[in-house]
DNA sequence: GCACGCCCTTGACGTGGATCAACAGGCCGC
DNA sequence: GCGGCCTGTTGATCCACGTCAAGGGCGTGC
């Protein structure tokens, strides 16, 4: 009886088994996320950088703005919406997180975050101090370096979400978005052209500057023209290529 | 004769004198760029990571998307502005820097920038070369960490801009801009309600993700309502609180 | 199994900013 | 000093998206 219980717990919680939770060498995740691209020494050189695993229910918060900034996290399980609230009360979602990303970037400025984190869905996320983790990477070359890429990358992404919404119209927003969700679900090996969308239409539309009847209207239409099959929060992609197009319209005019 | 051309040399390059050409100890930038908060001794440290200085007359380019990426720039005088050329076309401003800031950040990703940067006017960057400044961040626990800071700020200024185009209103737009010119000019010892634009209104339009008609507009009211003077690029503000509310209007409302 | 609340969809209408167009001022080369 | 070009201003019109409103599907708790 009390055997089947353990078992049970360990199923549930995936490889939550105590030894091999914080360890990057074993974790599926580590070509995601920041062990990525490094060598396999080095990786178990930072196997003790991961000290605590976090469970956030969906709806709770990560990380709130204006808390002391002490750890990242690695998305394990799970996604995250960020959102800053601005003084003057408006509050807009910046961005997504889906597993082996990382997250708190925002609080190594100024050493206070500011910005929200919130579960999408039941998640659960890799605590790792930032004090340690700077440490280590002054020991280790690749560690260092693959951080610098995990920022610079966080930099060129969010230019390119400035671009989208200095320049886009609303279909090309919407369908850049859903392109942009469907290569990040294939890239942890979920299905590129079939998926749950974890977010409501009025998180989408806060994310790309529209209101929520744009977002479901735009949405209606790819459904219409053959592009997509939406349902409620389920997508599938019917013409991948066809969504491409209306994500950067002159690409393929030439 | 010798002599007095080398003295003129001197007096316009300002403190480009060959030896102190390199030295942040001496640079008046210190604390606002690359050693902003470290140790007296550690600046002196960091002394070497500056190679060269570079000088790009106005329109030029100082990096290209698509070259290699050697080297980060730090803006010893004059301003650029950074634009993202997308595949369909799309040419946009994403950010305009000035003395002390550090520009190069988005090539440490891939290797290769995506970012064209142009001078807004005859200016000169020291250059930082990258691997160098990963050497020495490793032995230098200071510049590790003021490294992070300016990345990390990079993203949080980035993440402002997201919501300022996904969320504001033209006004606001235009107001937020003007005063986090001001900002920046105090904190470089300029007046902060007198200035010169060193942009057109189409890059700033760009920049806003607005028309340049919609630019001189706003700024004609704001002109009209007597929050600023404003004449082609000279720009008085009369009214500093007044803008400030007009960039997030609430704010003041309670 | 029913009622409530949340999320999504769809329609009708309004508006902020884009577009189109004309013109004016400043700067540069000749 | 003059003409051409680039940048900025301003007006008239248009349209993409926001706003307001009604209704429907689905999950959840009692």
């Amino acid at each position: 009886m009390q055997v089947t219980i353990d078992v049970t717990r360990h199923t549930d919680a995936s490889c939550a088994s105590r030894d091999l939770a914080v360890r990057c060498t074993n974790c599926n995740l580590r070509e995601l996320c920041l062990p990525q691209g490094m060598a396999q020494d080095e990786v178990q050189k930072i196997n003790g950088l991961v000290t605590t695993r976090r469970r956030v229910k969906k709806g709770e918060s990560l990380q709130h703005a204006g808390e002391p900034f002490k750890s990242l996290y690695a998305v394990r399980s799970g996604s995250f919406k960020t959102c800053i609230a601005t003084e003057d009360g408006r509050d807009q979602v910046t961005g997504f997180k889906m597993s082996g990303e990382i997250i708190g970037l925002d609080g190594i400025g100024t050493n206070s975050h500011i910005i929200d984190v919130i579960a999408l869905e039941d998640s659960e996320v890799c605590a790792i101090p930032f004090s340690r983790l700077e440490e280590v990477s002054r020991e280790i070359a690749g560690l260092q370096k693959q951080f610098h890429r995990i920022m610079s990358r966080e930099i060129v992404g969010e230019q390119g979400v400035m671009v989208l919404l200095g320049s886009m119209r609303a279909e090309e927003r919407v369908a850049t978005f859903l392109v942009n969700l469907s290569r990040r679900f294939r890239a942890r090996g979920y299905s590129a052209t079939e998926f749950h969308l974890r977010m409501t239409r009025e998180e989408i539309g806060s994310y790309l500057g529209l209101k929520l009847e744009t977002v479901s209207r735009v949405m209606s239409r790819f459904h219409d023209v053959g592009l997509i099959k939406i349902n409620q929060k389920h997508v599938l992609i019917l013409n991948p290529e066809g969504l491409q197009e209306a994500a950067s319209p002159s690409t393929a005019g030439h």
